[in-house]
DNA sequence: CTTGCACCTGACGTAGCGTGAGGGTTTAGC
DNA sequence: GCTAAACCCTCACGCTACGTCAGGTGCAAG
Protein backbone atom coordinates (compact mmCIF):
# COMPACT_ATOMS: atom_id res chain seq x y z
CA UNK A 1 0.00 0.00 0.00
CA UNK A 2 1.55 3.25 -1.38
CA UNK A 3 1.38 6.43 0.63
CA UNK A 4 2.42 10.02 -0.56
CA UNK A 5 3.91 13.03 1.14
CA UNK A 6 2.11 16.43 0.69
CA UNK A 7 4.95 17.32 -2.07
CA UNK A 8 4.59 14.29 -4.02
CA UNK A 9 0.59 14.65 -4.26
CA UNK A 10 1.04 18.47 -4.98
CA UNK A 11 3.33 17.84 -7.78
CA UNK A 12 1.24 15.29 -9.13
CA UNK A 13 -2.58 16.91 -9.20
CA UNK A 14 -1.13 20.15 -9.84
CA UNK A 15 -2.70 21.68 -6.42
CA UNK A 16 -0.21 23.24 -3.58
CA UNK A 17 0.79 21.77 -0.74
CA UNK A 18 -0.98 24.85 0.93
CA UNK A 19 -4.23 23.69 -0.78
CA UNK A 20 -3.11 20.12 0.52
CA UNK A 21 -2.94 21.78 4.10
CA UNK A 22 -6.41 23.92 4.12
CA UNK A 23 -8.44 20.96 2.88
CA UNK A 24 -6.47 18.97 5.54
CA UNK A 25 -7.76 22.06 7.97
CA UNK A 26 -11.30 22.05 7.21
CA UNK A 27 -11.82 18.69 7.23
CA UNK A 28 -12.12 18.15 3.86
CA UNK A 29 -9.14 15.67 3.35
CA UNK A 30 -7.24 14.91 6.13
CA UNK A 31 -4.43 11.98 5.73
CA UNK A 32 -4.78 8.44 6.88
CA UNK A 33 -1.12 8.60 8.28
CA UNK A 34 1.20 10.77 9.88
CA UNK A 35 4.69 10.07 10.23
CA UNK A 36 6.22 9.48 13.35
CA UNK A 37 7.33 13.46 12.90
CA UNK A 38 3.93 14.69 12.07
CA UNK A 39 4.91 14.62 8.52
CA UNK A 40 1.42 13.54 6.20
CA UNK A 41 1.28 10.61 4.55
CA UNK A 42 -1.85 10.43 1.84
CA UNK A 43 -2.87 6.60 1.07
CA UNK A 44 -5.12 5.47 -1.72
CA UNK A 45 -7.96 6.17 -0.34
CA UNK A 46 -7.05 9.84 -0.15
CA UNK A 47 -5.61 10.26 -3.37
CA UNK A 48 -9.08 8.76 -4.66
CA UNK A 49 -11.03 11.32 -2.44
CA UNK A 50 -8.60 14.04 -3.79
CA UNK A 51 -9.26 13.54 -7.30
CA UNK A 52 -13.30 13.30 -7.02
CA UNK A 53 -12.82 16.66 -4.74
CA UNK A 54 -10.44 17.76 -7.99
CA UNK A 55 -13.08 17.28 -10.35
CA UNK A 56 -15.92 18.71 -7.97
CA UNK A 57 -13.71 21.80 -8.00
CA UNK A 58 -13.34 21.85 -11.80
CA UNK A 59 -16.93 22.39 -12.24
CA UNK A 60 -16.83 25.63 -9.87
CA UNK A 61 -17.84 23.75 -7.00
CA UNK A 62 -17.17 25.75 -3.43
CA UNK A 63 -15.18 23.82 -0.85
CA UNK A 64 -19.01 23.10 1.25
CA UNK A 65 -20.89 21.54 -1.64
CA UNK A 66 -17.96 19.85 -2.90
CA UNK A 67 -18.15 18.45 1.04
CA UNK A 68 -21.83 17.80 0.49
CA UNK A 69 -21.81 16.18 -2.74
CA UNK A 70 -19.26 14.09 -1.06
CA UNK A 71 -20.64 12.84 1.93
CA UNK A 72 -24.54 12.29 1.41
CA UNK A 73 -24.37 12.19 -2.42
CA UNK A 74 -27.09 14.49 -2.65
CA UNK A 75 -29.39 14.44 -5.84
CA UNK A 76 -26.13 15.68 -7.87
CA UNK A 77 -28.27 16.14 -10.96
CA UNK A 78 -30.01 18.77 -9.59
CA UNK A 79 -27.01 20.29 -7.62
CA UNK A 80 -25.10 20.26 -11.28
CA UNK A 81 -28.65 22.19 -12.70
CA UNK A 82 -29.02 24.73 -9.90
CA UNK A 83 -25.09 25.35 -10.55
CA UNK A 84 -25.07 25.94 -14.05
CA UNK A 85 -28.61 28.31 -13.73
CA UNK A 86 -26.72 30.25 -11.38
CA UNK A 87 -23.73 30.41 -13.31
CA UNK A 88 -25.59 31.19 -16.41
CA UNK A 89 -27.76 34.22 -14.43
CA UNK A 90 -23.97 35.43 -13.30
CA UNK A 91 -22.38 35.06 -16.89
CA UNK A 92 -25.78 37.33 -18.04
CA UNK A 93 -25.07 39.52 -15.76
CA UNK A 94 -21.45 40.33 -16.14
CA UNK A 95 -22.82 40.40 -20.60
CA UNK A 96 -24.80 43.35 -19.77
CA UNK A 97 -21.78 45.10 -17.34
CA UNK A 98 -19.20 44.34 -20.37
CA UNK A 99 -21.86 45.76 -23.12
CA UNK A 100 -21.99 49.31 -20.87
CA UNK A 101 -18.58 49.19 -20.33
CA UNK A 102 -18.17 48.50 -24.60
CA UNK A 103 -20.85 51.45 -24.72
CA UNK A 104 -18.82 53.68 -22.27
CA UNK A 105 -15.86 53.31 -23.98
CA UNK A 106 -17.71 54.22 -27.32
CA UNK A 107 -18.86 57.11 -25.77
CA UNK A 108 -15.49 58.89 -24.60
CA UNK A 109 -14.14 57.47 -28.12
CA UNK A 110 -14.77 61.03 -29.43
CA UNK A 111 -14.66 62.69 -26.69
CA UNK A 112 -11.03 64.72 -27.22
CA UNK A 113 -10.17 65.08 -23.30
CA UNK A 114 -11.18 62.94 -21.03
CA UNK A 115 -11.66 64.38 -17.32
CA UNK A 116 -13.00 62.57 -14.77
CA UNK A 117 -16.05 64.91 -15.73
CA UNK A 118 -16.57 63.34 -18.44
CA UNK A 119 -16.60 59.96 -17.66
CA UNK A 120 -18.89 59.98 -14.75
CA UNK A 121 -21.09 61.91 -17.24
CA UNK A 122 -20.87 58.97 -19.53
CA UNK A 123 -21.38 56.75 -17.30
CA UNK A 124 -24.39 58.22 -16.09
CA UNK A 125 -25.78 59.26 -20.06
CA UNK A 126 -25.78 55.42 -20.67
CA UNK A 127 -27.48 54.13 -17.42
CA UNK A 128 -30.28 56.94 -18.32
CA UNK A 129 -30.07 55.39 -21.54
CA UNK A 130 -31.06 51.83 -20.01
CA UNK A 131 -34.09 52.85 -18.57
CA UNK A 132 -35.65 54.23 -21.92
CA UNK A 133 -34.22 51.34 -23.97
CA UNK A 134 -35.20 47.39 -23.25
CA UNK A 135 -31.99 45.13 -24.03
CA UNK A 136 -33.21 44.19 -27.11
CA UNK A 137 -33.26 47.30 -28.20
CA UNK A 138 -30.12 48.16 -27.16
CA UNK A 139 -29.04 45.38 -29.04
CA UNK A 140 -30.40 46.38 -32.14
CA UNK A 141 -28.72 49.82 -31.52
CA UNK A 142 -25.22 48.44 -30.96
CA UNK A 143 -25.66 46.32 -34.13
CA UNK A 144 -26.77 49.22 -36.11
CA UNK A 145 -23.69 50.62 -34.95
CA UNK A 146 -21.73 47.76 -36.07
CA UNK A 147 -23.33 47.88 -39.89
CA UNK A 148 -23.04 51.83 -40.22
CA UNK A 149 -19.54 51.82 -39.04
CA UNK A 150 -18.07 54.27 -36.67
CA UNK A 151 -16.70 56.66 -38.90
CA UNK A 152 -20.51 57.86 -40.24
CA UNK A 153 -21.70 57.64 -37.04
CA UNK A 154 -19.14 60.74 -36.27
CA UNK A 155 -20.83 62.61 -39.31
CA UNK A 156 -24.27 62.63 -37.96
CA UNK A 157 -23.51 63.45 -34.88
CA UNK A 158 -21.76 66.77 -35.98
CA UNK A 159 -24.47 66.77 -38.54
CA UNK A 160 -26.94 67.45 -35.86
CA UNK A 161 -26.10 70.26 -33.68
CA UNK A 162 -25.62 72.22 -37.45
CA UNK A 163 -28.67 71.23 -38.87
CA UNK A 164 -30.00 72.15 -35.35
CA UNK A 165 -28.82 75.69 -35.55
CA UNK A 166 -30.17 75.88 -38.65
CA UNK A 167 -34.09 75.03 -37.35
CA UNK A 168 -33.75 77.10 -34.64
CA UNK A 169 -32.89 80.31 -37.03
CA UNK A 170 -35.73 79.40 -38.92
CA UNK A 171 -37.79 79.31 -36.25
CA UNK A 172 -36.58 82.37 -34.66
CA UNK A 173 -37.31 84.35 -37.58
CA UNK A 174 -40.83 83.07 -37.83
CA UNK A 175 -40.47 81.39 -41.16
CA UNK A 176 -43.45 79.56 -41.90
CA UNK A 177 -43.02 75.60 -41.53
CA UNK A 178 -44.38 75.45 -45.06
CA UNK A 179 -41.51 77.26 -46.61
CA UNK A 180 -39.60 75.03 -48.44
CA UNK A 181 -36.58 75.92 -46.96
CA UNK A 182 -38.13 74.64 -43.58
CA UNK A 183 -39.62 71.78 -45.73
CA UNK A 184 -35.83 70.76 -46.80
CA UNK A 185 -34.72 70.86 -43.37
CA UNK A 186 -37.84 68.54 -42.14
CA UNK A 187 -36.51 66.49 -44.80
CA UNK A 188 -32.91 66.15 -44.04
CA UNK A 189 -34.17 65.74 -39.90
CA UNK A 190 -36.28 62.89 -40.54
CA UNK A 191 -33.27 61.39 -42.68
CA UNK A 192 -30.71 62.16 -39.55
CA UNK A 193 -33.49 60.41 -37.57
CA UNK A 194 -34.48 57.33 -39.83
CA UNK A 195 -30.90 56.64 -39.57
CA UNK A 196 -30.72 56.89 -35.78
CA UNK A 197 -33.86 54.13 -35.55
CA UNK A 198 -33.08 52.36 -38.82
CA UNK A 199 -36.81 52.83 -39.19
CA UNK A 200 -37.88 50.47 -35.93
CA UNK A 201 -40.55 52.75 -34.53
CA UNK A 202 -39.98 51.33 -30.89
CA UNK A 203 -36.93 53.21 -31.13
CA UNK A 204 -37.94 56.28 -32.07
CA UNK A 205 -40.99 55.63 -29.14
CA UNK A 206 -38.09 55.23 -26.80
CA UNK A 207 -35.90 58.25 -28.26
CA UNK A 208 -38.42 60.53 -27.81
CA UNK A 209 -39.55 59.34 -24.48
CA UNK A 210 -35.97 60.76 -23.68
CA UNK A 211 -36.79 64.23 -24.50
CA UNK A 212 -40.09 64.12 -22.75
CA UNK A 213 -38.69 63.38 -19.16
CA UNK A 214 -35.35 64.41 -19.80
CA UNK A 215 -34.08 68.02 -19.08
CA UNK A 216 -30.80 68.05 -20.53
CA UNK A 217 -28.99 65.09 -22.92
CA UNK A 218 -25.98 65.15 -24.49
CA UNK A 219 -25.93 68.65 -23.59
CA UNK A 220 -28.72 69.69 -25.33
CA UNK A 221 -31.80 70.91 -23.69
CA UNK A 222 -34.68 69.12 -23.52
CA UNK A 223 -37.18 72.31 -23.71
CA UNK A 224 -35.51 73.45 -27.14
CA UNK A 225 -35.68 70.67 -28.67
CA UNK A 226 -38.87 69.83 -28.10
CA UNK A 227 -39.53 72.97 -29.42
CA UNK A 228 -37.79 72.09 -32.75
CA UNK A 229 -39.21 69.02 -32.47
CA UNK A 230 -42.39 70.47 -32.98
CA UNK A 231 -41.99 72.97 -35.44
CA UNK A 232 -40.51 69.88 -37.29
CA UNK A 233 -43.52 68.41 -36.81
CA UNK A 234 -45.81 71.14 -38.15
CA UNK A 235 -43.87 71.64 -40.93
CA UNK A 236 -43.75 68.10 -42.01
CA UNK A 237 -47.38 68.30 -41.22
CA UNK A 238 -48.00 71.16 -43.76
CA UNK A 239 -45.68 69.26 -46.13
CA UNK A 240 -47.92 66.17 -46.48
CA UNK A 241 -51.27 68.30 -46.35
CA UNK A 242 -50.17 70.42 -49.70
CA UNK B 1 -25.81 74.73 2.29
CA UNK B 2 -27.54 71.61 3.05
CA UNK B 3 -26.09 68.18 4.79
CA UNK B 4 -27.06 65.20 5.04
CA UNK B 5 -26.52 62.33 7.57
CA UNK B 6 -25.67 58.83 6.80
CA UNK B 7 -28.84 57.32 6.91
CA UNK B 8 -30.72 60.04 5.21
CA UNK B 9 -27.88 59.37 2.08
CA UNK B 10 -27.73 55.59 2.82
CA UNK B 11 -31.84 55.94 1.71
CA UNK B 12 -31.18 58.16 -1.07
CA UNK B 13 -28.13 56.53 -3.05
CA UNK B 14 -29.79 52.78 -2.51
CA UNK B 15 -26.32 52.20 -0.48
CA UNK B 16 -26.24 50.72 3.18
CA UNK B 17 -24.85 52.69 5.82
CA UNK B 18 -22.39 50.25 6.56
CA UNK B 19 -21.26 50.86 2.95
CA UNK B 20 -20.60 54.75 3.51
CA UNK B 21 -19.05 53.72 6.88
CA UNK B 22 -16.59 51.77 5.30
CA UNK B 23 -15.50 54.19 2.36
CA UNK B 24 -14.80 56.89 4.91
CA UNK B 25 -12.75 54.11 6.72
CA UNK B 26 -10.90 53.61 3.55
CA UNK B 27 -10.65 57.05 2.87
CA UNK B 28 -12.57 56.86 -0.10
CA UNK B 29 -15.20 59.59 1.12
CA UNK B 30 -14.94 61.21 4.07
CA UNK B 31 -17.80 63.63 5.26
CA UNK B 32 -16.28 67.26 5.00
CA UNK B 33 -18.05 68.00 8.49
CA UNK B 34 -19.07 66.31 11.96
CA UNK B 35 -21.35 67.04 14.64
CA UNK B 36 -20.20 67.44 18.28
CA UNK B 37 -21.13 64.37 19.02
CA UNK B 38 -19.12 62.54 15.97
CA UNK B 39 -21.89 62.13 13.43
CA UNK B 40 -21.30 62.75 9.91
CA UNK B 41 -22.36 65.24 7.80
CA UNK B 42 -21.89 65.09 4.24
CA UNK B 43 -22.05 68.91 2.08
CA UNK B 44 -23.08 69.35 -1.51
CA UNK B 45 -19.44 68.44 -2.63
CA UNK B 46 -19.58 64.92 -0.66
CA UNK B 47 -22.94 63.68 -2.21
CA UNK B 48 -21.18 64.68 -5.70
CA UNK B 49 -18.15 62.47 -5.43
CA UNK B 50 -20.18 59.70 -3.86
CA UNK B 51 -22.57 59.88 -7.00
CA UNK B 52 -19.00 59.47 -9.03
CA UNK B 53 -18.00 56.80 -6.94
CA UNK B 54 -21.57 55.00 -7.27
CA UNK B 55 -20.97 55.46 -11.35
CA UNK B 56 -17.67 54.07 -11.17
CA UNK B 57 -18.44 50.60 -9.19
CA UNK B 58 -21.81 50.36 -11.32
CA UNK B 59 -18.97 49.76 -14.40
CA UNK B 60 -17.79 47.45 -12.14
CA UNK B 61 -14.23 48.71 -11.04
CA UNK B 62 -12.56 48.11 -7.79
CA UNK B 63 -12.42 50.31 -5.06
CA UNK B 64 -9.28 50.88 -5.51
CA UNK B 65 -9.90 51.81 -9.49
CA UNK B 66 -12.42 54.13 -8.43
CA UNK B 67 -9.99 55.95 -5.97
CA UNK B 68 -7.81 56.14 -8.97
CA UNK B 69 -9.59 57.72 -11.23
CA UNK B 70 -10.90 59.52 -9.17
CA UNK B 71 -7.69 60.86 -7.95
CA UNK B 72 -5.53 61.44 -11.08
CA UNK B 73 -8.75 60.88 -13.68
CA UNK B 74 -6.06 57.68 -15.48
CA UNK B 75 -6.91 57.86 -19.12
CA UNK B 76 -10.51 56.33 -18.22
CA UNK B 77 -10.71 55.21 -21.63
CA UNK B 78 -7.95 52.59 -21.43
CA UNK B 79 -8.93 51.61 -18.30
CA UNK B 80 -12.25 51.08 -19.39
CA UNK B 81 -11.08 48.89 -22.36
CA UNK B 82 -9.22 47.27 -20.30
CA UNK B 83 -11.58 46.65 -17.99
CA UNK B 84 -14.02 45.36 -20.32
CA UNK B 85 -11.45 42.75 -21.98
CA UNK B 86 -10.84 41.31 -18.66
CA UNK B 87 -14.41 40.89 -18.08
CA UNK B 88 -14.73 39.05 -21.51
CA UNK B 89 -12.64 37.02 -20.58
CA UNK B 90 -13.69 36.03 -18.03
CA UNK B 91 -17.26 35.40 -19.24
CA UNK B 92 -16.44 32.93 -21.61
CA UNK B 93 -13.99 30.68 -18.94
CA UNK B 94 -17.42 30.79 -17.11
CA UNK B 95 -19.11 30.28 -20.73
CA UNK B 96 -16.92 27.21 -20.95
CA UNK B 97 -17.36 26.06 -17.50
CA UNK B 98 -21.41 26.20 -17.71
CA UNK B 99 -21.14 24.52 -21.03
CA UNK B 100 -19.30 21.68 -18.79
CA UNK B 101 -22.25 21.50 -16.22
CA UNK B 102 -24.76 21.34 -19.41
CA UNK B 103 -22.71 18.55 -20.41
CA UNK B 104 -22.28 16.86 -17.50
CA UNK B 105 -26.01 17.12 -16.23
CA UNK B 106 -27.03 15.31 -19.83
CA UNK B 107 -24.36 12.80 -19.02
CA UNK B 108 -26.00 12.33 -16.08
CA UNK B 109 -29.60 12.51 -17.25
CA UNK B 110 -29.96 9.21 -18.57
CA UNK B 111 -27.79 7.41 -15.60
CA UNK B 112 -30.94 6.09 -13.41
CA UNK B 113 -28.90 6.31 -9.89
CA UNK B 114 -26.60 8.79 -9.58
CA UNK B 115 -23.90 7.50 -6.81
CA UNK B 116 -21.27 10.65 -6.07
CA UNK B 117 -18.82 7.69 -7.93
CA UNK B 118 -21.60 7.91 -11.08
CA UNK B 119 -21.02 12.06 -10.87
CA UNK B 120 -17.22 11.96 -10.78
CA UNK B 121 -17.01 9.56 -13.18
CA UNK B 122 -19.17 11.79 -15.99
CA UNK B 123 -17.05 14.55 -14.62
CA UNK B 124 -13.93 12.65 -15.47
CA UNK B 125 -15.11 11.51 -18.99
CA UNK B 126 -15.92 14.47 -19.78
CA UNK B 127 -13.19 16.31 -19.16
CA UNK B 128 -10.90 13.90 -21.28
CA UNK B 129 -13.68 14.54 -23.79
CA UNK B 130 -12.55 18.45 -24.22
CA UNK B 131 -8.83 17.05 -24.22
CA UNK B 132 -9.60 15.12 -28.09
CA UNK B 133 -12.38 17.42 -29.11
CA UNK B 134 -11.69 21.42 -29.90
CA UNK B 135 -14.15 23.69 -28.67
CA UNK B 136 -15.59 24.22 -31.90
CA UNK B 137 -16.35 20.45 -32.36
CA UNK B 138 -18.00 20.23 -28.67
CA UNK B 139 -20.48 23.46 -29.94
CA UNK B 140 -20.72 21.40 -33.27
CA UNK B 141 -21.79 18.02 -31.23
CA UNK B 142 -23.92 20.10 -28.98
CA UNK B 143 -25.84 21.38 -31.53
CA UNK B 144 -26.51 18.10 -32.96
CA UNK B 145 -27.87 16.95 -29.74
CA UNK B 146 -30.30 19.71 -29.40
CA UNK B 147 -31.04 18.78 -33.55
CA UNK B 148 -31.95 15.14 -33.68
CA UNK B 149 -33.85 15.64 -29.95
CA UNK B 150 -32.74 13.90 -26.71
CA UNK B 151 -34.84 10.63 -27.63
CA UNK B 152 -33.10 9.72 -30.53
CA UNK B 153 -29.76 10.13 -29.10
CA UNK B 154 -30.95 7.57 -26.02
CA UNK B 155 -31.87 5.43 -28.70
CA UNK B 156 -28.96 5.31 -29.93
CA UNK B 157 -26.95 4.98 -27.19
CA UNK B 158 -29.17 1.88 -26.94
CA UNK B 159 -28.33 0.58 -30.12
CA UNK B 160 -24.87 0.72 -29.59
CA UNK B 161 -23.53 -2.16 -27.41
CA UNK B 162 -26.71 -4.49 -29.77
CA UNK B 163 -24.55 -3.81 -32.47
CA UNK B 164 -21.59 -4.66 -31.07
CA UNK B 165 -22.95 -7.63 -29.50
CA UNK B 166 -23.68 -8.88 -32.98
CA UNK B 167 -20.46 -7.83 -34.53
CA UNK B 168 -18.41 -9.46 -32.02
CA UNK B 169 -20.46 -12.39 -32.79
CA UNK B 170 -19.65 -12.33 -36.60
CA UNK B 171 -16.11 -12.12 -35.56
CA UNK B 172 -15.52 -14.42 -33.10
CA UNK B 173 -17.33 -17.51 -35.72
CA UNK B 174 -14.50 -16.00 -37.73
CA UNK B 175 -16.76 -15.22 -40.35
CA UNK B 176 -15.63 -13.52 -43.82
CA UNK B 177 -15.93 -9.37 -43.65
CA UNK B 178 -17.45 -10.30 -47.25
CA UNK B 179 -20.26 -12.18 -45.47
CA UNK B 180 -23.89 -10.31 -46.39
CA UNK B 181 -24.57 -10.69 -43.19
CA UNK B 182 -21.26 -8.98 -41.73
CA UNK B 183 -22.04 -6.40 -44.84
CA UNK B 184 -24.91 -5.26 -43.39
CA UNK B 185 -23.52 -4.68 -39.83
CA UNK B 186 -20.79 -2.69 -41.49
CA UNK B 187 -23.64 -0.91 -42.73
CA UNK B 188 -25.89 -0.33 -39.74
CA UNK B 189 -22.86 0.66 -38.17
CA UNK B 190 -21.32 3.62 -40.46
CA UNK B 191 -24.54 4.45 -40.01
CA UNK B 192 -24.70 5.14 -36.20
CA UNK B 193 -21.38 6.46 -36.68
CA UNK B 194 -22.77 8.86 -39.12
CA UNK B 195 -25.79 10.38 -36.97
CA UNK B 196 -22.96 11.18 -33.97
CA UNK B 197 -20.55 12.79 -36.30
CA UNK B 198 -23.00 14.64 -38.63
CA UNK B 199 -20.97 14.16 -41.08
CA UNK B 200 -17.87 15.75 -39.99
CA UNK B 201 -14.36 14.60 -40.95
CA UNK B 202 -12.88 16.49 -38.29
CA UNK B 203 -15.32 14.82 -35.42
CA UNK B 204 -14.83 11.10 -37.14
CA UNK B 205 -11.09 11.89 -36.34
CA UNK B 206 -11.46 13.31 -33.06
CA UNK B 207 -13.70 10.38 -32.43
CA UNK B 208 -10.93 7.91 -33.15
CA UNK B 209 -8.05 9.81 -31.32
CA UNK B 210 -10.53 9.17 -28.49
CA UNK B 211 -10.27 4.94 -29.29
CA UNK B 212 -6.91 4.93 -29.95
CA UNK B 213 -5.48 6.55 -27.00
CA UNK B 214 -7.50 6.01 -24.07
CA UNK B 215 -8.26 2.29 -22.32
CA UNK B 216 -11.64 2.51 -21.77
CA UNK B 217 -14.57 4.57 -22.33
CA UNK B 218 -18.05 4.74 -21.10
CA UNK B 219 -17.60 1.30 -19.90
CA UNK B 220 -16.08 -0.02 -23.26
CA UNK B 221 -12.76 -1.38 -23.34
CA UNK B 222 -10.76 0.31 -26.06
CA UNK B 223 -8.74 -2.43 -26.88
CA UNK B 224 -11.97 -4.60 -28.17
CA UNK B 225 -13.22 -1.70 -29.81
CA UNK B 226 -10.24 -1.65 -31.72
CA UNK B 227 -10.54 -4.83 -33.09
CA UNK B 228 -13.83 -4.71 -33.76
CA UNK B 229 -12.98 -1.44 -35.66
CA UNK B 230 -10.86 -3.05 -37.44
CA UNK B 231 -13.28 -5.59 -38.39
CA UNK B 232 -15.66 -3.60 -39.12
CA UNK B 233 -12.89 -1.59 -42.57
CA UNK B 234 -12.02 -4.85 -43.61
CA UNK B 235 -15.55 -5.43 -44.35
CA UNK B 236 -16.04 -1.96 -45.91
CA UNK B 237 -13.18 -2.78 -47.79
CA UNK B 238 -14.50 -5.86 -49.31
CA UNK B 239 -18.08 -4.20 -49.54
CA UNK B 240 -16.52 -1.51 -51.98
CA UNK B 241 -13.90 -3.66 -53.75
CA UNK B 242 -16.59 -6.50 -54.84
C1' DC C 1 28.64 17.18 10.90
C1' DT C 2 26.76 20.16 7.91
C1' DT C 3 24.11 21.50 4.02
C1' DG C 4 19.89 21.73 1.62
C1' DC C 5 15.38 20.40 0.88
C1' DA C 6 10.90 19.02 2.35
C1' DC C 7 7.92 19.34 6.03
C1' DC C 8 5.51 21.33 10.17
C1' DT C 9 2.31 24.87 12.58
C1' DG C 10 0.63 29.35 13.22
C1' DA C 11 -0.95 33.68 11.52
C1' DC C 12 -1.86 37.66 8.65
C1' DG C 13 -3.75 39.38 4.04
C1' DT C 14 -7.23 39.49 0.45
C1' DA C 15 -12.59 42.57 -1.35
C1' DG C 16 -16.31 44.61 0.18
C1' DC C 17 -18.91 44.91 2.99
C1' DG C 18 -22.75 42.03 6.61
C1' DT C 19 -23.78 41.59 11.11
C1' DG C 20 -23.82 42.01 15.71
C1' DA C 21 -22.18 44.15 20.46
C1' DG C 22 -22.21 47.81 23.50
C1' DG C 23 -23.09 52.42 24.15
C1' DG C 24 -24.16 57.55 23.06
C1' DT C 25 -27.58 61.21 20.50
C1' DT C 26 -31.54 63.17 18.60
C1' DT C 27 -36.27 63.81 18.19
C1' DA C 28 -41.22 63.20 18.43
C1' DG C 29 -44.88 62.79 21.46
C1' DC C 30 -46.84 63.44 25.94
C1' DG D 1 -39.13 68.39 30.72
C1' DC D 2 -39.13 63.54 30.17
C1' DT D 3 -39.12 59.10 27.85
C1' DA D 4 -38.93 55.83 24.21
C1' DA D 5 -37.95 55.05 19.51
C1' DA D 6 -35.02 55.81 16.00
C1' DC D 7 -30.59 56.94 14.65
C1' DC D 8 -25.74 57.42 15.29
C1' DC D 9 -20.98 55.98 16.92
C1' DT D 10 -16.79 52.69 17.16
C1' DC D 11 -14.79 48.24 17.39
C1' DA D 12 -14.35 43.73 15.62
C1' DC D 13 -15.27 39.15 13.76
C1' DG D 14 -16.99 36.64 9.52
C1' DC D 15 -16.91 35.24 4.73
C1' DT D 16 -13.80 32.42 0.04
C1' DA D 17 -9.94 29.78 -0.86
C1' DC D 18 -6.15 29.85 -0.43
C1' DG D 19 -0.96 33.00 -0.96
C1' DT D 20 2.74 34.19 1.57
C1' DC D 21 5.88 34.81 5.06
C1' DA D 22 8.05 33.38 9.66
C1' DG D 23 10.21 30.39 12.72
C1' DG D 24 11.37 25.78 13.58
C1' DT D 25 11.91 20.37 12.72
C1' DG D 26 13.15 15.97 9.90
C1' DC D 27 15.87 13.58 6.76
C1' DA D 28 19.16 12.02 3.31
C1' DA D 29 23.64 13.06 0.98
C1' DG D 30 28.42 14.52 1.02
Amino acid sequence: MRTWKVGELAKQTGLTVRTLHHYDQIGLLSPSHRTAAGHRLYGEVDVGRLQQIVSLRSLGFALDDVRAVLRDGMAPLEVVRMHAARLREQIHAQQRLADRLDRVAAGLEHAHRVSPDELIHTIEEITRMEQYYTPEQMEYLNQRREIVGEARIREVEAEWPRLMDEVRAEMQAGTDPADPRVQELARRWMGLLAEFTGGDPGIARSASAVWENETEVQGINAAEMREIMGYIGRAKAAGSAS
